[in-house]
DNA sequence: TAAAACTGTAACAAAACTGTGGCAATAGCT
DNA sequence: AGCTATTGCCACAGTTTTGTTACAGTTTTA
């Protein structure tokens, strides 16, 4: 699945220049013109990435970055404010809001790529590593394959894909319906107990990956009431 | 605990800008003067984030970098790169080797504070977004834990929710009808009551967190006859 | 000073929540 | 088609949490 980065822009023409500076970096790419519909889109295509630009009519790039930061759901979007000045005012300003990175026009098409790079490495590795590491656990995304402590582990599709998904956050608390959300996709209808049956094969999987009678600790923590995470560095049991 | 950051640069007057700049905004600062002491001082301080000249002698910021990102420890780390010139080509070299973000110099104070606060919320959202604190308690959202003084405390999710709401608002004095509000719903009959008996099981959780012998001090301030609020800092008991 | 009003908390039963074996339906592969 | 792996759901058991009540200790009021 390509990676989904979402440009807000009024200008036709700065739309085009970064639409195809993406798309040429391989990225699948979305457009919207004003801030309102930006905030439509978001909603229903989930974009990985949004970069705004700072002024736009109706619904101006900061107030759309403030409203995406207001919102649980879009809180950790990754977001890129373009500006037309270098103006050091408006880059504070722009980052202080809640904008993950800031480029100033005119950018070279490098510079744009290596930051949305740069960004989407670290709000969302699992996009852009092929490995994703929790303790002595490593998933693969290149093979396909999952080691704990080196010995190879098999999962089905639906737990690879919660596994990926609680370690592209470690110790995240994940609630079912957000893990259903993201795992099984936005308009499936299943049970939320389903997650836990799915859970419960997930641990039996990584806690005992076979061989050698050595025991894991279970890397996986129940929070009742709310949903699941991985066990943070720090957590005892 | 303060936020540690460390500061990798060869030039003495360097050092103390960024580091006068950075104390000033409430960060721990710790410094390296050259790249081999870096690495000794990240494996035993563990800083949160590292701020690099791109030129040193010996070892140079990227070969630094490089260096951090290979490890595993590390590998998260992250590193804003300082460059002398703003040359296009630096920049993008700098962040496609895996530094994080970019600053060229002359920056101004707030333009550095501005990249470091927003480089942490989105690589370490828990020390930023999401975290209510008092005191030494702690309460992080994003993984549902709450620690006093540093130790985990386990609380009900009616507690947990309790707790949260006396963080959002410290000092404030919520009525039993209030707190029945905002922690039950707003058309859940429970009796008043009800509250006592939570508010209690939350002091016994929270006040004697358990392992060492360590006796804390009651954060929660019973205001008879209105309700209950965490004591403000100058509270005595 | 006694009565009334409040609050803290142990105890307990009910309700809510989670873990998991088992099963039938499906999907995937040969 | 035949066979196997995966999936989703249910049901039951084991835990944890929750809401009340009752009673004891304090503070305020009359």
């Amino acid at each position: 699945m390509a990676i989904k980065i979402l440009i807000v822009d009024d200008e036709p023409n700065q739309l085009e220049l970064l639409s195809f500076n993406l798309s040429k970096a391989g990225y699948e790419v979305i457009r919207a013109e004003d801030g309102q519909s930006a905030l439509d889109i978001i909603e229903d295509s989930h974009p990985d990435l949004v970069i705004l630009d700072w002024m736009m009519p109706y619904l101006s790039g900061i107030e759309l970055c403030r409203t995406l930061r207001a919102r649980a759901e879009t809180r950790h979007l990754p977001v890129i404010l373009l500006s037309a000045r270098g103006d050091e005012g408006d880059r504070t300003l722009g980052l202080d809001i809640g904008a993950d990175d800031y480029i100033s026009k005119p950018f070279s098409p490098r510079e744009l790529v290596s930051r949305v790079n740069a960004l989407l490495r670290r709000s969302r590795p699992a996009l852009i590593d092929d490995v994703l590491e929790f303790h002595d656990l490593v998933l693969n995304q290149a093979t396909m394959q999952i080691t704990r402590a080196g010995q190879l582990v098999a999962l089905g599709p639906k737990e690879w894909r919660l596994l990926a998904i609680l370690m592209e956050r470690p110790g995240r608390v994940l609630s079912r319906a957000q893990l259903l959300d993201l795992v099984w996709g936005h308009n499936v209808y299943v049970e939320e107990r389903t997650v836990d049956v799915h859970m419960s094969r997930l641990r039996k999987a990584i806690n005992q990956p076979s061989k050698n009678g050595a025991v894991y600790s279970d890397l996986i923590r129940t929070v009742r009431g709310s949903g699941y995470a991985l066990k943070a560095p720090q957590d005892s049991d």
